[in-house]
DNA sequence: AAAACACTGCAACATCGTTGCAAGTGTTAC
DNA sequence: GTAACACTTGCAACGATGTTGCAGTGTTTT
């Protein structure tokens, strides 16, 4: 609980209830959640436009990232420290097609690819679609 | 022309003007496109509702695949021959940051990632966003 | 304590995507 | 060619998703 608000507080962010409690289901929910899951959970206590803000500022204050896949748009904790000036994120993302549920994968890196020349990179992101463990372990 | 009703017939659909002008759209630019852009290249001819539809159908007997990037859903054709059946969809896409298009890489593969154990994989999703050679030729 | 600033809720709006239904069109069999 | 059928389209309505403006409330700063 003291950590949200190291958390916040390191990010230049007011203490609010809201922000404490999207960020504690970010951590609680180990994986990728979308604006409608949040809504879901928190719906009752703060106003849906309120989320949409919340994560668009944790956005640009880099406490979160988009995670995209077949479905739309989510969200995730990044884990590295990122920042309003710097994000650092080449992240390998996996669904699963049995549980619909998305995780970074955190200690995996994108190997190289060589582009035709003239394409200039700057990011990468891979998603990979498959079975997790846990929905393969329940057969 | 001709070589559109072919498209057409081999994934037994109907040729019907929409669908003509929706694939010959797709023909003619060559970056990915989304339902807004259909809109607004067809929209006084065809009602919307007809090019959402149009665009399902096509996903779903494999003429186009869905392509991803942080701005939402976009639609390019399928370069090798996909069907109802069998999808092959292990593509990298560069989106260009200054232009804002969306391309398929269509030669290249992704490369080999060791996924840790358990997981099982089934597709694999590459976004590569950067400069395109148009828009680095232009500086 | 007052002024400046940031956050929230509400209302309204814009965009995106889907569904049901009646009318129209392409395809097949004769 | 024509008739019957199934498929396709347009319209209207709806639901979901995301944004903006503004007034009220709470925080910081001085």
């Amino acid at each position: 609980m003291e950590q949200l608000r190291e958390t916040l507080k390191g990010h230049h962010l007011r203490t609010t209830t809201c922000r404490e409690d999207v960020l504690l289901t970010f951590m609680n929910k180990k994986n990728a959640l979308s604006h409608g899951d949040l809504e879901g959970a928190l719906g009752e206590n703060y106003d849906r436009v309120t989320i949409y803000r919340t994560l668009k500022t944790f956005l640009e204050k880099g406490i979160i990232h988009k995670v995209l896949d077949d479905e739309g748009l989510r969200y995730a904790l990044c884990s590295h420290q990122c920042s309003e000036e710097k994000h650092q994120h080449d992240h390998i993302h996996f669904k699963c097609n049995a549980c619909g549920k998305t995780n970074c994968l955190e200690n995996l890196h994108i190997p190289h690819v060589t582009l035709p020349s003239g394409y200039q990179p700057e990011s990468f992101n891979l998603l990979i679609q498959g079975k997790c463990p846990e929905c393969l372990g329940n057969n």
